[in-house]
DNA sequence: GTCATTTATTGACCCCTGTCAAAAAGATTC
DNA sequence: GAATCTTTTTGACAGGGGTCAATAAATGAC
C-alpha cells in the first residue's frame, strides 16, 4: 500500500460523495484526501479496525467480505471504479469497518478523513440528502440479497444474478462477469462447484453460451422465466 | 385498519425520529400525521404498494416480511413498540415499500407524511445525522444477517439468535420469546420443525432450559461456545 | 368455558448442495 | 516463454435440513 499527495480537485468534484458542496468546502476536504494505491491481493482493511477513513474507489477493483470461523468467504460487494464505500462508519458511535476489503485488482483509491467528510456535511442538507438516498439504495439491494439467500436455491440465485447483470448492462446479447468465477460464487454464497455446475446446466440447455467470463444470454425470456420459478430447466 | 385523529404532541416528542426538531416543525408534522390501528393479521401494506407514510410502532407488534413464489415467508425485522419504520424509501426515486407488513398483535401505530417529514429534515441537519445514525446501525444489521444466512448453518444461526436476545435483555438468566417459534423460524430462514430439534437438542445438552415461550439460559459460556462453533453440541 | 384454529413437536424420508479429489485450463511472475 | 500458482470443471459421496404426515399442545374467538 503506498499513500500519496492530495487529490486532483477537478477531476473528483463530479463524484457523488462530493458534488454539491461548496468549492470551498469540497477543496477543503480534498486537502486532507489522499491517494492509495493497493496491489492485488493486498488488504486495504480489516473486519474491525477503527474506520478513520471513507474510501472512493478510482480504479481497478476490490471486494468487502465477511469470513466465518473455519475461513469460508462471503463477498457483500464488488466495488467498481466511481464507488465510494464505508459512509456508514461514519454515523455510528463506535467507528470500526464491519467487514474486511481486500484487492482483487491493484486499485487507486481516494482516501477522505471521516472527521472531515462529517463537518463537510454538517453544512449542507443536500449533501445529507444525497447521502441519505445512497444509503437507502444500498439498505434496499441488502434486503434483496437477504430476500434471495433465504428463499431462493442455488440455482436460483445464479439466474438471478446473470439476469440483474444482463440488465445493468442494458440488454447487450453478451456481457463479461465483473470478477472470476470464485469470486462470483462468494458473492452469491455457493461454492463454485455449484456454480460451475449451474452455469453447464444453463449452458446445456440453450439458455446462454459461455466462453469463459464471456456470457451470452441467448434466450433472455427463459432467463427470466428460471429467475420467476416458473421453468425448471433442471 | 382504522385512521384516526392527528396523534399527541407530548406524547411522540422524545422518539427519535422527532426529537431534536424545533417544536414548530414537529407541531407541524404532527398537525397532518395520523393514528392509525390494525387488527392481529391484518396488511398494514404490501411489498410494492406506494410509500406515502412513514410508521412508527406505539404499541402491538408487526413483521417485515418478503415471500417466494411458493408462499415461503422471511421475516426481515419484527417491529417491537418504539420502532420506526420504512424511513429509507423517503430518499428513494420511486418511493415504494420493499417488503410486506402485517401485524402479529393488534397494533397501534402513528402514521407520517413522507414529504412533512423531508422537509422538516431538509431544515435540520441534527435530525439528518440522527436519521443517518438510525439507518447506518440498521444496515450493520443487515449485514450481519446477510452473514448469517450465508456462513452458518441453521444450529449456529439459532445460537446466535439466542445470545443476541440474552444480551439484549441483559443477560437475566431467563427470557421470553419475542414471538412464536413460527415466526422466530421465519426471522432465522428456517422451518419450524428445524427450530423446534435445534431447541430440543440444546435443551436435551443442558445449555437452556425451554417453558413455551420462556427460555432459561443455563449455561451462557457453553451457549458462547457453541455460537462460535467451538463446540459441536449435537 | 368451549370449540376451532393455529402452533409446536417428533419421525421418516430424500434431495440439494457442500466436500474431497483429480485433472484441465488459465494467469502471473520472473 | 517456462514454470508455478490459481481457477475451473467434473465425478463420487454424504449429510444438513427441507418436506410430508400425524399427534399434541396452546391460543384465540365467541
Amino acid at each position: 500500500m503506498n499513500i500519496s499527495r492530495p487529490p486532483d480537485f477537478d477531476d473528483l468534484r463530479r463524484f457523488a460523495i462530493l458534488s454539491g458542496l461548496p468549492v470551498a468546502k469540497a477543496e477543503q476536504v480534498l486537502a486532507r484526501a489522499r491517494v492509495v494505491t493497493i496491489g492485488r491481493g493486498e488488504h486495504l482493511f480489516h473486519q474491525g479496525d477503527p474506520a478513520r477513513r471513507i474510501w472512493l474507489c478510482r480504479n481497478g477493483q476490490l471486494k468487502l467480505f465477511r469470513l466465518s470461523s473455519d475461513g469460508q468467504e462471503k463477498i457483500l460487494a464488488i466495488i467498481q471504479p466511481g464507488r465510494s464505500f464505508a459512509e456508514a462508519t461514519m454515523f455510528l458511535p463506535e467507528r470500526r469497518y464491519p467487514v474486511h476489503c481486500a484487492a482483487l485488482k491493484a486499485s487507486e483509491l481516494v482516501a477522505f478523513d471521516a472527521d472531515d467528510l462529517v463537518a463537510a456535511l454538517r453544512a449542507d442538507s443536500d449533501a445529507c440528502f444525497r447521502l441519505l438516498g445512497t444509503l437507502s439504495r444500498r439498505m434496499q439491494e441488502k434486503i434483496n440479497q437477504i430476500e434471495s439467500l433465504a428463499l431462493q436455491n442455488a440455482h436460483l440465485r445464479v439466474a438471478h444474478y446473470l439476469l440483474d447483470e444482463f440488465r445493468r448492462h442494458d440488454r447487450p446479447d453478451h456481457f463479461r462477469l465483473e470478477a472470476s468465477k470464485k469470486h462470483i460464487a462468494g458473492l452469491l454464497a455457493i461454492q463454485p462447484e455449484t456454480l460451475s455446475r449451474s452455469l453447464a446446466m444453463l449452458q446445456s440447455s440453450g439458455v446462454i453460451d459461455m466462453d469463459a467470463r464471456r456470457i451470452t444470454i441467448s434466450a433472455p425470456e427463459r432467463l427470466e422465466r428460471i429467475a420467476r420459478g416458473s421453468d425448471a430447466a433442471h
